[in-house]
DNA sequence: CCCAATTGTAACAAAGGCGTAACAAAAGGT
DNA sequence: ACCTTTTGTTACGCCTTTGTTACAATTGGG
C-alpha cells in the first residue's frame, strides 16, 4: 500500500521538522511548504491526501489557502486541518465558510495530531458506507458488530478467530499461504510458527459446524475459502 | 408542506369524535384506532408523525403498544403522547422502559393537548437530524437534560460515564474498540492508558443495575451495546 | 504398497484479557 | 482551605485464549 501524502504547510522551522519527522515516523509522505504561495504551487503540482495548514503565517494566511483550495473542485474535497494558536478562533474555522476538517491548536501533542490525521482520513473512506457484511452461502460475517452467523445462528469466535474467518472470506476463491494469512491476521511483528495457523483453522472449522469444509485445505499452498 | 399525520389509539368515541375535530381543525391528518390490535396494524401500513394513546383500553393496552412502537427501530423514535385517566400513573409513562413522550390527563383540554404536540413535534424537528433523545429498550438517554433513565428512575452518571454511555448507545450494535471509545469520550489529548476504559464500563454497568448486560464485553476487541 | 511430506487432532502450559477493588490524584463545591 | 466527588492508575486473580508440541491420519509420488 502507497503511503498518504501530507502536505504541510507551516512557516516556523521549529515546527516543520516537528511535524516531518512525526508523520514521516508514522509512514506518511511530506510534502514542506513555507508559506502559502508555495502552498498553492505545490497542491498543483500534486494533490495531497490531506493538508495541514497554519492558520498565521506571512504573506497569503491560512485562511486564504483554505478557501483557494475549496473553490477549485480538484481540491475541493481534500480533507484540512489547521493549526492555531488561539482556542477561541476555532469556531470560525471548521464547519465555516472555510470548511476545515479539524483543528489542532498549538501547542498540540504530536500524538493528538496523528489521531486527528487518522481520523479525517478514515472519516473520508469510511463514510457513507454501508454495514459491512460478507455473505457466502449459510454463512454470514457482519464486521462492525464483530458477530459471525451460520444459519442465522450466532458463533462464539474468538478474536483470533475471527479475524481468519473475515480474511478468509474476503480473499475467497483465491488461495492463502500460511505466511499471508500470519500477516494479515496476527500482523508483521508475529513471529511464530506457520503451524499456527493451521490450529486456529482446525478451531475455526469446529464452530463452522456445517459449513467447516467451507476452508477447503490446499495441499502444500494453505487455506482456501469456497466460491 | 404536507401535514402531519396523527395516529390517534383510543376506544371512547366521545374522545375519539373530541380529537378527530380539533386536531383536522387544527390541520393534521387524523387516523384513528378502536385499540391496540388496530393500532399496530395501522403503523404497520403508514408510520405516523405522532401518535396519541390511550393508556386504559380494552385488548392491548396502551403500555403494550407503546412497548411494541419502541421496540420495533422503524417506529422507535415516532413520538408518543399518552393519555391516562389518573395523575398518579405519570410518574411510570414518561421516560419510563415505555418513553412517552408526553402525557396528558384526562380530562384534558384539546387546547393543552394541542400545545403538547405542538411541542412534542417541534422539538423532534428543532432538535435536528439527530435525536436527542436515545432510547433502548428499559433505557433511555437524553442528551438535551444530560438525564439518564433506567424504567423511568433516573441514573446518577457522572460526565464521563454519561459520554461513555451515549457513544456506546449511538453505536449500538457495533463494537467499539477501547481506542475508538477512548477518542471518542475522552477526546484526542487524552494520553491514557486503555484500561481507563474498563474502569468506567464497570462503574457504568454498576448504575445500569437491569440494564447492566445492555453493554456487552467483546473480548479481545472492546465493548458494544446491545441491539 | 510404502515412504515421506503434509495436515489433522489433542493436550498442555504460557500468555493475555477482563472484572474487581483499592488507591491516589484531580476537580468541584462550600 | 476543606471536604466530597470524580477520575485515572495500578494490582490481583480468574478464566479464556493462544501458541506450541507430540502424535495420528492423510495424501501423493515413486
Amino acid at each position: 500500500m502507497t503511503s498518504e501524502n501530507i502536505l504541510v504547510v507551516e512557516d516556523d522551522e521549529d515546527i516543520q521538522e516537528l511535524l516531518t519527522y512525526n508523520l514521516q515516523g508514522a509512514g506518511y509522505g511530506v510534502t514542506l511548504c513555507g508559506d502559502g504561495y508555495q502552498a498553492l504551487e505545490a497542491v498543483r503540482k500534486r494533490i495531497p491526501d490531506l493538508v495541514i495548514l497554519d492558520l498565521m503565517m506571512p504573506g497569503i494566511s491560512g485562511f486564504d489557502v483554505c478557501r483557494e483550495l475549496r473553490r477549485d473542485e480538484r481540491t475541493a474535497s481534500v480533507p484540512i486541518i489547521m493549526l492555531t494558536a488561539r482556542g477561541d478562533e476555532v469556531d470560525r474555522i471548521v464547519g465555516l465558510e472555510l470548511g476545515a476538517d479539524d483543528y489542532v491548536v498549538k501547542p498540540f501533542s504530536p500524538r493528538e495530531l496523528l489521531l486527528r490525521i487518522k481520523a479525517v482520513l478514515k472519516r473520508l473512506t469510511t463514510d457513507g458506507r454501508e454495514n459491512q457484511t460478507l455473505r457466502k452461502g449459510a454463512l454470514q460475517v457482519d464486521l462492525d458488530a464483530h458477530r459471525a452467523y451460520v444459519e442465522g445462528e450466532e458463533l462464539q469466535l474468538t478474536a483470533t478467530e475471527f479475524k481468519l474467518l473475515a480474511d478468509l472470506i474476503r480473499s475467497r476463491g483465491r488461495v492463502r499461504t500460511r505466511d499471508q494469512l500470519l500477516n494479515a491476521v496476527w500482523g508483521y511483528e508475529f513471529d511464530g510458527y506457520a503451524r499456527t495457523v493451521d490450529t486456529h483453522v482446525r478451531r475455526l472449522r469446529q464452530k463452522l459446524g456445517d459449513c467447516a469444509d467451507m476452508i477447503e485445505t490446499v495441499r502444500g499452498v494453505g487455506y482456501r475459502f469456497k466460491d
